[in-house]
DNA sequence: TCACATCTAGACCAAACGGTCTAGTGGCGT
DNA sequence: ACGCCACTAGACCGTTTGGTCTAGATGTGA
């Protein structure tokens, strides 16, 4: 993750989504994330004026796309519904490993650490409709019928998330890695 | 849940399980904890040395026993595999629907927010496994090959703890309930 | 009844928290 | 050259955090 020639606003965004990933949303202080993205508090408050909160859902947002773009990317170049879904096992399984296997679903870190804040949770929500959304459109623009599509996406959501929580316990990507074989046995 | 006739020690378990089951480790302040047990902070360190992450370790114990009485009594009364594991997602989903529809599964929520702490971590895994263990040798004991048993053991726990997070973000136990279609289609 | 261990009770502490505020800096349009 | 505005910079604030410590209540066995 190179913050070296972005916006201290860019930064901001980045490192959050890093930290709160990690520690969630209780976990990391503000000054913590000051410090990382190399940024005064004055800024803070000039580009997010709702302070940490404020932070947090720009930083599920981006995580949010950053999400769509590797289902966009796995899609574009599949032969057919399993292909994709698989590569975008893999693709959020390398990520996994490569980040010490220690950060968790971006929106479940950042969003559900604090469920007593209302916003919170509907931004969780219509991330993961997001996601649900756009795997079913690819999957029905591959000839699924649609309702079966809504189906497939959430069933291979719910996976992933299960997959995710279990691969940080165990430290290892595989149970990621298995999800395809799971959803289409 | 009756906290009356509870020990101090007794109450400062539940309650610490409940809150942390609902805000996360780091969501829940010491104080918050000790009001609501109403225990007076030197009884918590008369009992605790180790003070929030000792008694967060033994919520998460305490939670994760439970989760084992609820396996050992879906099971007892299970004509068929499917029917035991059927059983347990109701009753999870029962107990998801009672608590506000707001709590995640114990061991998630406790110990996933601080995984900085190694013990932590292992102490999750070390649930995670019994549970899966103890589903284990209920399908075996009930003629699968253990291969098969410990696979389809791990792919309810991934498929519960996903449900559990998409249970939590649309307030809704649908998707726990729906866990038995998915893995039994 | 006295000694002792267990447990309760809460005042107290330094550190960290999220947030506010004022001052100053840099670049751009005119 | 100047004024303006977006942004940087960090000192500062009240609150809350987890944790320590001393004093006292309670019960129990000798």
């Amino acid at each position: 993750m190179t913050t070296e020639e972005l916006s201290a606003k860019e930064r901001l965004v980045a490192v959050s989504a890093a930290l709160l990933r990690r520690h969630g949303y209780h976990g990391v202080g503000l000054n913590d994330i000051l410090a990382a993205a190399k940024v005064p508090k004055g800024s803070l408050y000039h580009h997010f004026p709702g302070g940490k909160s404020d932070l947090a859902m720009a930083a599920a947002d981006a995580a949010g796309k950053e999400m769509v773009r590797i289902i966009d990317d796995s899609f574009q170049t599949a032969g057919s519904v399993e292909d994709g879904i698989t590569t975008i096992c893999h693709k959020i399984a390398k990520l996994f490993d490569i980040f010490d296997r220690a950060d968790g679903c971006p929106v479940t870190s950042v969003l559900f650490d604090a469920p007593e804040n209302t916003e919170f949770r509907e931004k969780a929500k219509q991330i993961f409709d997001t996601w649900i959304g756009t795997t079913r459109d690819y999957v029905v623009e591959m000839g699924m019928d649609p309702d079966r599509a809504t189906d497939l996406a959430e069933h291979l959501l719910v996976l992933l998330e299960g997959a995710w929580i279990m691969a940080r316990a165990r430290q290892s990507s595989d149970m990621i890695r298995s999800i395809p074989a799971r959803l289409f046995r």
